[in-house]
DNA sequence: GGCGGAAGGATATGATCAAATAATCTGCTG
DNA sequence: CAGCAGATTATTTGATCATATCCTTCCGCC
């Protein structure tokens, strides 16, 4: 097929998890929403063999949750879950943000800036999917510069955990009005401030969790 | 199949993740070695599909490992990775510990106690086997009474990744003469100590981290 | 309200296709 | 003439699909 150029040469089971996994973090699957393999494979033009790996993967990461009997949604996040994730966050995120902060080039800062910028910018035209894209992308990108595989895996799957949520949150209330902790961070960074950058990116996702916190107990 | 009895309803690729999950957790797959679904479904006794299913979401847990190429392997870690391992334990496993001691009934603890006389029975035993396998009883038992599930899969995820080299570790050195960390917090949960288990079990996870490194540094 | 049947969907198999590595062969050079 | 390099084939293994079987659920009926 023609769209099989673009892909190059990644096998479908791949492309297929990462669209999912899009899917997931940016808001196209609602938290609660069941989710079919024989669905997924029709929507995604792709046979049921590669859904299956993908789901898979994406339900060892915590994106997906089995339903007791052999159907899959995406999961609702409770209040001690919440919880759970807050605490996991705490305790990773900040660190590879300061490894990150150690090893970061100038040219590095000015792509996470450029991120930054293009975030900010979406957020003036009320775009959410883009906000959470480049939101995402940003720590992304930040925690892949602290060369550490093990922590950002782990990073990547506490984010895949809080997409859905975050996503919800965004469509009651706007992002406005919040303090910028990403540029407290490239602030921090640009003065050499490791243990700044941490503090900065934990309070951005402080931040975030309290909104879905706000979120959960408003019902 | 007659096995198929035994298994209860769990679905083969349940089953064959949980086999291949013992396979590297408990030393039959060396670190470094490849793994091939064939091969995997040969052994087992599978199909393909349930093979590939469950490798895939050992890799999504770090268990396994791509190799660029599209062949699989038991990762072997490196001293940067083991030191991420050692942070992210550190930070989630005492925390676990903490709250499971808060909810821990007598019933419970006699359960591990238990639990880690049959794991020191195994040790004088010589048998490394039995010790892995106990030992992890232990750290899985303990951590479910937490009731924090994500917490306790992270747990699971990190636990997967030491298991190849702490097989690894067993084979050269036993494990003799070093101090009990299980006695320590159990003896902390039965005074109701939750802080005292969190302290216990960080210093059990550093003792076996540590085991690591020194096999990794040796070379 | 409990039971039976139809339908939708998940599971699992084997066949087929593609890719990567291993092995062999040929031709050239020292 | 021996040895090595490059290329080509062969074998092994992974990827994908189409299909058959089995659950689970839902709906109608008793």
């Amino acid at each position: 097929m023609t769209a099989s150029q673009q892909t190059g040469r990644l096998p479908t089971h791949e492309v297929v998890y990462r669209r999912i996994r899009e899917m997931v973090l940016f808001g196209e699957l609602a938290p609660g929403q069941p989710v079919t393999i024989q669905g997924l494979a029709g929507d995604l033009g792709a046979g049921m063999t590669p859904v299956r790996e993908a789901i898979r993967r994406l339900t060892a990461e915590g994106a997906l949750e089995f339903q007791g009997n052999r159907r899959v949604c995406v999961p609702v996040l409770t209040l001690s879950q919440l919880d759970e994730l807050a605490f996991a966050r705490q305790s990773i995120e900040p660190r590879l943000a300061y490894l990150a902060a150690q090893r970061a080039t100038p040219g590095d800062i000015a792509h996470l800036e450029a991120v930054d910028a293009e975030l900010n910018r979406a957020i003036e035209r009320g775009d959410v999917r883009g906000y959470l894209q480049h939101n995402h992308r940003f720590h992304e990108d930040l925690y892949a510069l602290a060369q550490a595989r093990i922590l950002a895996s782990l990073a990547g799957m506490l984010l895949l955990r809080v997409g859905p949520s975050l996503r919800v949150v965004c469509g009651r209330f706007g992002t406005y009005g919040l303090p910028d902790r990403h540029r407290d961070a490239l602030d921090a960074m640009r003065a050499g401030d490791a243990d700044g950058v941490a503090r900065a990116i934990g309070a951005d996702l402080q931040q975030g969790i309290d909104q879905i916190r706000q979120s959960l107990l408003a019902g």
